[in-house]
DNA sequence: TTTGACTATTGATCTAGGTCAAACCGATTC
DNA sequence: GAATCGGTTTGACCTAGATCAATAGTCAAA
């Protein structure tokens, strides 16, 4: 298959309503251009990259990108919106794997096995890039630097769930919380948004089921970083980090020391005592 | 770069002191053949796989195969031994990623960032393949089925990882021993070893930091496992499973009716009886 | 065979986070 | 504007697993 061949096969009419799909104006012109795909591409390969264009797809809020056992085709790329991911396990329980924002792929997990393993759910009206996988690798075996991007960012994922799986095996509710909200605050950064006010487009119980916590102890946790002025929601999703050096802090052992922890366990009967009180009488 | 230049390029000298190198028999005689690579290779390309040669490099019990931070070179594939790989948080604290024993692979982390994000470290005098990455490359862009097993390989590791953070996220600590048990189990037996009858390389510790509990929580639901006679461990080390099938049903909601719960508190227990175990055995 | 360094087990106690329950809040809908 | 609904906060209490501490195997070196 040539190039040209590669290109032209995906231009079909602009027609958002069937199976809401539409066409995308192509890569060159992505808002999500360097994010995406492109940084890790040669620079004498970009023309290619530039000229690339994918089908789209709508995803409504709530609705369901791809299904666990479903038949892995694509990859996607999200356009705009919001994604979680999920695992289900054998009894029900279900875990939450990532958030994902535009820029971001999804799909990775069904490479191996042919067959997606996880849930991708859009927690608002989002669009994605769809990324036929075998059209992929057709384009990689005449384009070096492409699969060598793709090898990359197959690592890069393999690296992110090693330091979930740290933080789920040794880190505090404080830390977690923290690094997540950090975290956001980086990617929301990247993409030349605000790294201090953000949106969050998840549930405390989305949140919780990501780092490994209940809700309600999510939602005690944001509630001590307001209260010890590190951060500051309003109407529950919009968070201003108001303080991101001290946030940074509150990772690792020093935590406690910081005015944190709820109980500060001083001669012995004031268990559990707000931090507003304790730093009342400091 | 031809096949011929790739294969001769590393038929150095059997010169097994210098670095602790040596030169492999080649894939088609090893006898991690068929879980190492060559069940994705496809068949018209088999005469190639069976041809390959990699240097080979011994690593002694508590030796580092690569650092976190190393420049990433190579990918490795367990020849015969054990490794642990984890990762180092800013202030100490370290988390186990991952155990491989023959015919896995280590040093995926690497690609991304061209840098190895993990320590490897050998949990009993081991023997690996060194796999250069960039011929590993060169040879993909010649054969194609090998840069899809590659990807696939890559994907399967996403998928492992997933699993394990919603072990860390949602299982209890019984639960995530038995699954690690069963694990191993299942390891062992695809390399037709026993599946009931093995040794564990690791400590209690490590353990621990795989499975986010402590070692002391690890020594107490061995110990439960094998009161329940489930499990029989000899020495420390020496594992039986007595009765795999009674070891699945432990995981999920119904483990505790079996008694691996330590204290059944009899006075509570009425209080909040979930209606599932009532029905479970009807 | 003794010594010493690990590693593992076991008991007693403590606590971070889970559980349960009630109230609250903001957005829809009727 | 009352009612409903999904999500959030907050309080009271509980427990699984952490922590601390003492004991005991295991193994290799002396």
């Amino acid at each position: 298959m040539s190039y040209d061949e590669c290109l032209s096969r995906r231009t079909e009419a602009d027609d958002s309503t069937a199976f809401g799909m539409s066409v995308a104006d192509g890569c060159g012109a992505c808002s999500s251009r360097g994010l995406c795909w492109s940084a890790g591409i040669a620079s004498d390969e970009k023309r290619w990259y530039d000229n690339l264009k994918f089908t789209r797809r709508r995803v409504k809020r709530g609705e369901v990108l791809y299904h666990m056992g479903d038949g892995f085709e694509s990859i996607f790329a999200v356009r705009s919106g919001f994604f979680k991911t999920r695992v289900l396990l054998q009894d029900g329980r279900d875990h939450v794997t990532s958030f994902r924002m535009n820029g971001e792929l999804l799909g990775f997990d069904g490479i191996g096995s042919q067959t997606y393993n996880c849930d991708a759910i859009a927690l608002e009206d989002s669009e994605v890039c769809i990324i036929p996988y075998q059209r992929l690798m057709q384009l990689a075996a005449k384009v070096q630097s492409l699969g060598l991007e793709l090898n990359r960012m197959l690592s890069r994922e393999i690296v992110r769930e090693q330091h979930l799986m740290a933080l789920l095996g040794t880190m505090q509710a404080n830390e977690r919380v923290v690094t997540f909200l950090l975290n956001l605050s980086t990617r929301f950064k990247e993409r030349h948004y605000s790294a201090t006010r953000f949106v969050l487009r998840m549930t405390r119980e989305e949140i919780g089921s990501y780092l490994g916590l209940k809700l309600e102890t999510v939602s005690r946790v944001l509630g001590r970083l307001q209260a010890a002025k590190l951060i500051q929601i309003e109407h529950s999703k919009q968070v201003t980090l108001l303080d991101i050096d001290k946030l940074k802090n509150a990772i690792g052992r020093e935590a406690d020391a910081r005015g944190l922890t709820p109980n500060v366990n001083v001669a012995t009967s004031f268990r559990r005592q707000p931090i507003g009180q304790i730093a009342a009488h400091a």
